[in-house]
DNA sequence: GCCGAAGGTGAGCGCTCGCTTAGCGCGGAC
DNA sequence: GTCCGCGCTAAGCGAGCGCTCACCTTCGGC
């Protein structure tokens, strides 16, 4: 039902798939997914969002496991590059983590469709599709565990178990995507702030 | 493939259902939901692990949804009782919550299997159990926004948006039925003490 | 003007799903 | 000993699933 709108909210979603017409069934398989969850979303409906006949879906795609596999990377290289950004850009830990945790929750929150399918559907995936999207994940880990160690270092974080403070911190801001309600009272960017806040306090930072 | 050591991990776990084939069925159908999601089991998957015939789930209830309405009942209510116990504790508010946040992450710690189903798979049930199951959320959520708010009333707490903060608390618990690993390197305790310190440092106690 | 490739459709295959139905075995009442 | 009723099973129904196949259109190259 909710086809421009929402997806607008993310910033420029899928240009890099093409033809078009992959595009526009990988748009709809995400909105379905979403919905729905992968394995009560059937191929015809995909198609039907698509406009298109059942059909065409294996015109571009081998089956409907590849579609979500497809949908899967490309949400999980974006997350990590949002959060590689942050980690990079030069300020203090202090001020590395608190943007990236904002930034991390407004894609969690703005891009809801998406980052429901991208962190909830992952068991759906084959053995081989899931080991690829687990490296990716051990990626963004180690970007948000780079900063923390940086702030624990620099005297800024006070923080006893770091592996944990940070599966925490990315627990916190992933389970946004489960939430978070468009419809609901705080905007994307109104809970980015309020969690960087809450996970600055968690570290200690500003003590 | 784990019958008896998984679950065992949870205390008399669904004792109150009866007959002994009913609550046989339950359990199988807990394990299966938890690891293959609700949409992907066949209750032909269900009555073989009870050890019994296709036709036998239908003797003891009406479909498959009536399976998962009843799970996320009991486990809802299971939940609720556990913040109920550590809010109405005696004590200062910093440690009813900590007790709160301990022993709710144990829950989904330990009982990862039935956590899992009961605040993953509550969008396939349909609108009427749905908006139960809603209502007993709102009720756990009010449990542990009463211990903020006491907290804050008491000058323990420095909280600027409370319903705010209540939600990434329980969101962080929420979450561990997601990532832990009853494999991994962390017990149900050591995640229950974690997690209880983070939260008191997202309230501002003890500052 | 003709041709092949690319992208699409309508019909439908084989299979498995949730669920039903007819009937079997067996323990307790009398 | 007989019979009833409960708990269960074997068999299978109709429906909908993922996916395929034979065929149709459109369009750039020559």
């Amino acid at each position: 039902m909710t086809t421009a709108e929402e997806t607008a909210g993310e910033a420029q979603p899928w240009g890099e798939v093409t033809p078009d017409a992959a595009r526009r069934l990988l748009v709809a398989a995400v909105e379905a997914f979403a919905e729905r969850g992968y394995h009560a979303t059937t191929t015809r409906d995909i198609a039907g969002r698509a406009g298109m006949s059942p059909a065409a879906l294996y015109i571009h795609y081998k089956t409907k496991e590849e579609l979500l596999h497809r949908i899967s990377r490309i949400g999980h290289e974006k997350a990590l590059e949002i959060l590689r950004v942050a980690a990079r850009r030069e300020g203090s830990a202090t001020e590395r983590l608190a943007d990236a945790v904002s930034s991390f929750v407004r894609w969690h929150a703005g891009g809801r469709t998406t980052a429901r399918v991208v962190q909830y559907e992952l068991d759906s995936l084959g053995p081989d599709a899931r080991a690829e999207i687990l490296a990716l994940r051990r990626r963004v880990d180690a970007e948000v565990r780079g900063i923390v160690e940086d702030g624990v270092a620099s005297g800024e974080f006070d923080v006893a178990d770091v592996q944990g403070t940070t599966l925490a911190v990315l627990s916190l801001c992933i389970d946004v995507a489960r939430w978070f309600n468009v419809d609901g009272p705080r905007t994307p960017e109104e809970v980015g702030e309020l969690y960087a806040g809450l996970v600055l306090r968690m570290v200690g930072a500003g003590r």
